[in-house]
RNA sequence: GCCCCGCUAGCUCAGUGGAUAGAGCAUCUGCCUUCUAAGCAGAGGGUCGGGGGUUCGAAUCCCUCGCGGGGCACCA
């Protein structure tokens, strides 16, 4: 059915073609207005049309007014100036709430994706050493995403891809080998404590394993660590209330056969060549993009070759529509080459959809001015888990979730802690909280109300504000999912826990405006504006991986 | 040098080409005998980085310059 913003448009369109217009509609740009004066959407159609119609826009403006169909009675139509504005009816809103109760945890869920299977891959770190903070904003981004596909009819897989064939993790192993041995890791190689924590529980735990040559035990120790860091991966976003469906370990490419199927594949295609000593994709049709090395010259494949078998691992052998990679932005420059090792593959490049995120940069020491890289192997970074323990998980989500993908955070541990008590999830679980308290105390004092509500009880102007709100969610998440951008949620949360607070603090100004009065059915009809609210700020907070407490 | 992201209130940030640019925090002023004050009401605070351009209309699109972040490997 769509939010209301859609079906005003549509309705809009129709009108637009009921006054004669026969070619194509330019974009009429229906949006919430600005000012609550103008209603609650708004259309700038005059002037768009103008050009088209050759009349004033103020004359089409009110031709629209006069024509447009609106749908359910839902607003009413004025034309000012150029504009049509649309004023959502008290009638309208009132309804509202009762479907919002009928539609229960699924308000705002249109099905979009129509059961499309596709595959989320996201916060795919190197099994190298633990998560730290710039980790935590792909991991809680991707979740998020996924929350929300699912939430609106997409069939969704979330995977965590394990990179363990490479030269970071060999340098890992090389690291974990000098620790058992009480030596510095190697130049280039992992120096956390965290390496010598594992080195000594593989001593316990691979017995002999010190008598071996470093050739031999490297790998047994490299296989032994990663898989350590990978049950501490796991535990970490368990914290974060993230799910993921499948640890796919980039060794299966290989010993699947996968990753000798795409090289061949590609070698028939006309994509790879040898040069000194090495072999190389490149499109003999772009000239722009550089040949990347796929078999080192020693032999070995670079993580792009392994990368192409993960292709044809998920689109062809998983079968998936759609698969959407969330990347930290300092992997952007690897987008061009996964594009066109897709369509050199045969896969269409528009199906693998990459989401970037800016950097998490480290405040740190007195001089806060100098936001630091937060590096693994220099053992520089501020741990996920301790700033869980510090703040708490869903302040952690809250705060990622807040801000756009675009934006480089720079993060102050400190800072965050001292801050965590105004973060701004505990003003919308506290509106939970209190709608919850409210609605017990109405099941106490009135033990049989009626099993109806009569809605249109609900004549207050802070009691429509909380309708309003409702009205605007199924948009919200309509944005949310085909800009894959989460981060519109928690401001929609904030501004219906506004509304929230403001119907309940109405009857903390005066006793006859409080939820639960002497009159059953004024108690009924409010209760049900509680639930439904109460209901769809669960339902928002749970797509940010949020819990909704019903006591505080 | 080339590529990507950002620059909006004191701070952190929202903002689908539309009307008077918003929120949170911070500052200041009021409001608890009552269904939860982790709340509510109000005030101050802006050359939307600079300059051009497109448009009836630009924070938003284009060009250009500046500043900050990140890339440009036989690392991932």
């Amino acid at each position: 059915m769509g939010s209301i913003r859609e079906r005003l448009a549509d309705a809009l369109a129709g009108a637009v073609r009921a006054i004669g217009v026969d070619s194509e509609l330019p974009d009429l740009e229906l949006g919430r207005a600005k000012a609550t004066e103008r209603g609650e959407y708004a259309s700038s159609a005059g002037m768009k049309l103008a050009r088209v119609l050759k009349q004033a826009p103020q004359q089409i403006a009110s031709r629209l007014a006069e024509t447009i169909v609106v749908p359910e009675g839902a607003a009413t139509v004025e034309a000012v100036g150029g504009y049509i504005n649309f004023r959502l009816t008290p009638q309208w809103l009132q309804r509202l709430v009762t479907q919002v109760i009928a539609a229960g945890p699924s308000y705002g869920s249109d099905d979009i994706g129509h059961g499309e299977r596709l595959q989320v891959e996201f916060a795919s770190i190197n099994p190298t050493g633990p998560m730290h903070i710039g980790h935590g904003r792909g991991a809680i981004l991707g979740d998020s995403i996924c929350r929300v596909l699912e939430f609106t009819g997409h069939d969704v897989q979330r995977e965590y891809y394990v990179n363990s064939d490479n030269t970071q993790t060999r340098r890992f192993g090389a690291s974990v080998y000098a620790r058992l041995h009480g030596k510095e890791p190697p130049e280039g190689g992992y120096v956390g404590d965290y390496v010598t924590e594992i080195a000594e529980m593989a001593r316990h735990d691979l017995p002999g394993i010190e008598q071996l040559l470093e050739e031999e035990a490297e790998p047994k120790l490299r296989m032994y660590a990663m898989q350590k860091i990978v049950e501490q991966i796991k535990a970490t976003v368990a914290r974060l209330n993230i799910r993921y469906d499948e640890w796919f370990w980039e060794n299966m490419v290989w010993e699947s056969g996968l990753g000798q199927q795409a090289l061949n594949r590609l070698r028939e295609a006309g994509y790879l060549k040898e040069k000194d000593g090495a072999l190389w994709f490149g499109d003999p049709a772009d000239v722009e993009e550089e040949d990347r090395v796929v078999i080192r010259s020693n032999g070995q494949p670079t993580y792009f070759a392994s990368d192409l078998g993960y292709l044809l691992s998920r689109f062809e052998v998983r079968g998936f529509k759609r698969v959407i990679e969330v990347w930290a932005s300092d992997h952007h420059g690897y987008v061009p080459r996964m594009k066109a090792a897709a369509a050199a593959l045969g896969i269409d490049p528009a199906k693998l959809v990459i989401i970037l995120h800016q950097m998490v940069n480290l405040k740190e020491g007195a001089a806060r001015s100098a936001p630091t890289k937060m590096s693994k192997r220099a053992g520089r970074f501020v741990m996920l888990d301790e700033l869980i323990d510090r703040v708490g998980s869903d302040p952690v989500r809250y705060f990622y979730l807040l801000r756009s993908p675009d934006t480089t955070i720079e993060f102050d541990l400190e800072l965050a802690v001292t801050q965590s008590n105004e973060n701004p999830v505990y003003y919308a679980q506290y509106a939970h909280a209190r709608l919850a308290n409210v609605e017990a105390t109405a099941a106490e004092k009135h033990p049989r109300l009626p099993e109806q509500a009569d809605v249109s009880l609900l004549v207050e102007s802070w009691e429509l504000d909380v309708a309003r709100q409702l009205a605007f969610w199924p948009e919200v998440v309509e944005d949310a999912v085909r800009l894959l951008e989460p981060h519109r949620i928690p401001y929609y949360v904030q501004d219906l826990a506004t509304a929230v607070h403001r119907f309940y603090h109405a009857g903390n100004e005066k006793g006859e405006h409080r939820v639960v009065v002497d009159d059953p059915n004024l108690t009924r009809a409010r209760l049900e504006l509680c639930r439904a609210a109460r209901h769809t700020l669960k339902t928002a907070l749970d797509l940010m991986g949020v819990s909704a407490p019903d006591r505080m």
